[in-house]
DNA sequence: CTGTCATTTTAATAATCGTTTAACAATTGA
DNA sequence: TCAATTGTTAAACGATTATTAAAATGACAG
């Protein structure tokens, strides 16, 4: 169970525009990542800008770093992430669940949804 | 479909200490929703300060206010919570959203953690 | 080595945010 | 109406944050 300030920590690094397009551009590409000049070219960032807001990323635990020769890929963290989804919804409504119900299909595995279609914004 | 700019205000809402607490109080109370002094009371924050962090969740639309007599009932607004955390996992791990399972049990409804017990922190 | 590519760090600036105090509504019951 | 209760608003302050440009690091090919 993640603490309140782990939490808060990843909610701030995803309340920015940048950060959460990263963040979601990572999720898309799964464990394997892809890397910083990847992310920069997809999002239009400055390397300088993008290398912050990773680190503010990073810092939360929200993506990881792995370096391969003179690329640094960076990857999403899964397990911090429904760490965070799980600390939000944790008891909704005193345990009947059913009263917040989403119409949407999810994944009974992970509580993603269930798209075929993949695109960014 | 969320817009990036609302997520990003709903995300921001939830990123601070004492908002993320008064959400989740509110998440556990389901939507009937509690007064604003019960939430004073359970959480130890003061009336103003307290009406300043309602005025930011609710500009979020992460909660509603209802007024009943001297009282104001304050309630989880589901719907947006839920669209803000598909709006986060889409099309995760491209499609193949099994390579990021979390091993918890998760409610195929509405993605909200199985939980028996009830407490918060 | 030397130069180039990929990324990070530093420093500076402007903008936003959280808390407190005090004063201000709105509702109700005597 | 008067006073008590419930909650909101406004102003002020210190603290944090995002962006840019420039310099610096680290890895590799020739």
């Amino acid at each position: 169970m993640m603490k309140s300030a782990e939490v808060v920590k990843a909610l701030s690094a995803l309340a920015q525009a940048t950060r959460l397009a990263i963040f979601r551009l990572l999720v898309v590409c799964g464990p394997e990542g892809i890397t910083a000049g990847q992310v920069a070219e997809k999002l239009g960032v400055s390397p300088a800008n993008l290398s912050f807001h990773f680190k503010t990323l990073s810092h939360a635990g929200l993506i990881v770093a792995r370096q391969d020769g003179r690329f640094v890929y960076y990857a999403a963290n899964f397990a911090v992430m429904n760490g965070m989804l799980a600390y939000l919804t944790e008891n909704c409504c005193e345990g009947n669940p059913d009263a917040c119900v989403d119409p949407k299909v999810l994944n009974p595995k992970n509580g993603c949804p269930q798209s075929t279609q993949i695109k960014l914004d």
